[in-house]
DNA sequence: ACTTTTGTATACTGTTTAGTAAACTGTATA
DNA sequence: TATACAGTTTACTAAACAGTATACAAAAGT
């Protein structure tokens, strides 16, 4: 499992801790309803939570639940979803542009978003 | 989990058994190096494999290992890890096409590969 | 008829996931 | 100095996952 989850959840939570004390370890956890040990074990890199708790610490964070479940090597169900519905058409274009630059893939996003958007 | 996992599975086994008497339960399940006990659970929608089995078992079934992840509501570690590399732009990426008309998914993938194809 | 082969049912097993509960340790503070 | 709060440690757990092992009944060969 992913050591470095725990770490990036640690810092950015000692990070809000310094504008307000809401952030205490303790606060965290209680927004997520869990037990403060779990919380602990969390960021220490020896369990990870599940998604929907990823997602609402993502909200408690300010950070974007993506990020944070890709730190934790998950995908979202909301996504998995849509890839499941087309398998092989997402497969295609995901290993595509799978080691594809970074800009490349913006206009590519960009360009499929003319039409819907 | 997913009924139609197996149902697919099954009615796409006893295809290939018209043709060849390799692929009774039992000889998939041996390719497969399961016990026919759970090949058959497996048929039934009763379990699902793990991930790895599900990729042989579309090579023994000549299927797209995608499109059986797929059915079991799975997607391959290989696409997990692509996504989880760049979880933001890909994330944006699969949510504006995931209500895209097929057409449109293709022109996208056509276009995006024309660098590196 | 019998004996292989086929699929199935049942019960059990080890491992992982996602946590809880309680007690402990250090720190701040009034 | 006691009491409040912070983070941590340890031990435990319920449910899900991914199967195995054994035995059995029906069907197909020979």
């Amino acid at each position: 499992m992913d050591l470095n989850f725990g770490k990036y959840v640690k810092s950015k939570r000692l990070e809000l801790l310094r504008h307000s004390s809401k952030y205490t370890l303790r606060q965290v956890a209680l927004a997520l309803k869990v037990q403060p040990s779990f919380m602990s074990k969390v960021e220490h890199g020896l369990v990870l939570p599940s998604e929907p708790k990823i997602i609402r610490l993502a909200g408690v964070l300010q950070e974007d639940p993506d990020v944070l479940l890709a730190l934790a090597g998950k995908v979202s169900r909301e996504l998995r979803d849509l890839i499941t519905r087309r398998p092989r058409l997402f497969g295609r274009l995901i290993r595509r542009l799978g080691n594809a630059p970074d800009r490349e893939l913006l206009r590519v996003i960009a360009d499929a978003g003319e039409k819907q958007a």
